[in-house]
DNA sequence: CCAGGCTTGGAGG
DNA sequence: CCTCCAAGCCTGG
């Protein structure tokens, strides 16, 4: 079975994945949409409905590299909730700016929600649009929004 | 090998 | 409150 590509709307914007089975090997914002199937947890998220990406696997966090670890803390995060570059540095034992490198070339968005990390003094960055990270927080924040937080606290 | 990054906390105005 | 800056380190080119 090869790998699968796909998208789905968020937005104006358009989910593409690469991915198989549980396993995702890329997530990418892009302007322009692609036939393909996404992963069904995905789709859900997507569409503001109750999902649960953590079930879903992402190849950054395979290894043992600095990155990787990086990415495993980040994959932890649950939805409805917020960490900021310095908390992620010392869960991994680095320093902020290698985790701010790290979110900026992370493969799979999403999966691995690089979104809740915010700076400590505001929301930081996001590529290709930080307009996207605003959306996903505020949509997560809801107490009825798609992962559903058992308490329905924003962070900031 | 080197430039530069989705940071941070402290110093100083 | 705000600007300035060095620390510290990972990665792509």
């Amino acid at each position: 079975m090869a790998i699968v590509n796909g998208s789905c709307r968020f937005g104006l914007w358009h989910v593409h994945v690469a991915w198989q089975d549980d396993l995702v090997y890329r997530v990418r914002f892009a302007r322009e949409g692609l036939d393909g199937p996404v992963p069904e947890e995905i789709l859900r998220y997507c569409a503001g409905r109750p999902a649960d990406l953590s079930s879903l696997r992402s190849v950054a966090t395979e290894g043992e590299s600095t990155s990787a670890r990086i990415y495993r803390a980040v994959h932890g995060v649950p939805c409805g909730e917020t960490v900021t570059y310095g908390e992620v540095a010392r869960m991994v034992g680095t320093v902020p700016r290698a985790v701010g490198s790290a979110m900026a070339r992370n493969p799979t968005p999403l999966v691995v929600p690089c979104h809740r990390v915010v700076a400590k003094t505001g929301i930081g960055g996001f590529t290709p649009d930080p307009a996207i990270k605003e959306a996903l927080l505020a949509m997560e924040g809801r107490t009825s929004g798609p992962c559903t937080p058992e308490k329905g606290g924003v962070n900031r």
